[in-house]
DNA sequence: GTTAATAGTTATAATTTTGTAACCATTATT
DNA sequence: AATAATGGTTACAAAATTATAACTATTAAC
């Protein structure tokens, strides 16, 4: 067995393969049960609470939506207010999509409503545990954005 | 604002629910371009190699599937001989499904094949990035298994 | 000015996932 | 022994995601 060569980057490869289906499992599930949203229509919204505003382009890049899919979700978010779409003043083929006041608001109530499962199953943790995982969690999620953007600029090529 | 008062508990979930629709990017994406699985099928196979053997009630809860779905997918791993199935000695209603040698090499296969991407895109991190993101992915993977056992022994009202 | 490329939409189909209800076999309860 | 409960399957429907192709509008390239 060579399994004692395994390099840092094998191990963080199978523990990412690992982690998806456990996430997806509480929060795909918790969206689909606590709140009238699709898990993709969420997607969009949190991606856009993040980024502000985003082409419609974009947003099929960042969460690699087919653009169909990126322009029924995002209908479905606008006829709710929580999203607006205006044109780019330069490029008029550019439709920009931001996030309403309502929509950050709406946002924020429904993480706090699918966390809530997750804050009571992550409440057999201690304080300095809980600290270690927020600073694990934190550093996680800058090298995955960090490296979506790196894959947004070099591989372009149309999803 | 209170945005000072977060807790780690409040960032801990932030991120978990940014970190989500990240991996479903890469690692969904790459599922269904680089192998004929589905990644419901893939995500059985991996529980599968990660637990050795497990009921077909199990394997549902572990992923949070409903229990006809597990049956489809089950099926379709008997039928390329990645999975096996054998009956409880005393209880003969339950069926264990466990992964078998090839199933055990085909996973082991797939998650290079998987990996590939993650793996160039992750060449951007020098050593010791790469050593901190392994040990910030393997704590969060642990913590995650450990709730997610927790409540596999309490909530337990089905799926 | 014509042609090619880009951004987005519309329409439509296929696949995958989710949800229900009825059902069989086996075990547990009484 | 009769009844209830559990583990799993079957059959089916609904929802969500993915994939294509054809299309409009606008900009870029020649």
């Amino acid at each position: 067995m060579t399994d004692n060569s395994k390099t840092s980057l094998d191990i963080v490869i199978e523990n990412l393969i690992s982690i998806h289906p456990l996430l997806a499992k509480n929060i795909t599930r918790a969206i689909r049960t606590k709140t009238h949203h699709t898990p993709g229509e969420l997607f969009v919204l949190g991606t856009l609470n993040h980024h502000g505003k985003l082409s419609m382009t974009e947003i099929g890049n960042h969460l690699s939506l087919p653009k169909p899919h990126v322009t029924s979700l995002v209908e479905k978010l606008i006829c709710e207010e929580l999203v607006e779409r205006f044109h780019d003043t330069n490029d008029r083929r550019i439709i920009y999509i931001q996030i309403t006041e309502k929509g950050i608001k709406e946002f924020r109530e429904i993480k706090n409503e699918i966390g809530q499962d997750l804050r009571q199953k992550l409440q057999i943790l201690d304080a300095e545990e809980l600290k270690d995982l927020s600073q694990a969690s934190q550093y996680l999620k800058d090298i995955l954005i960090k490296i979506l953007q790196q894959s947004l600029n070099s591989n372009n090529t149309n999803i």
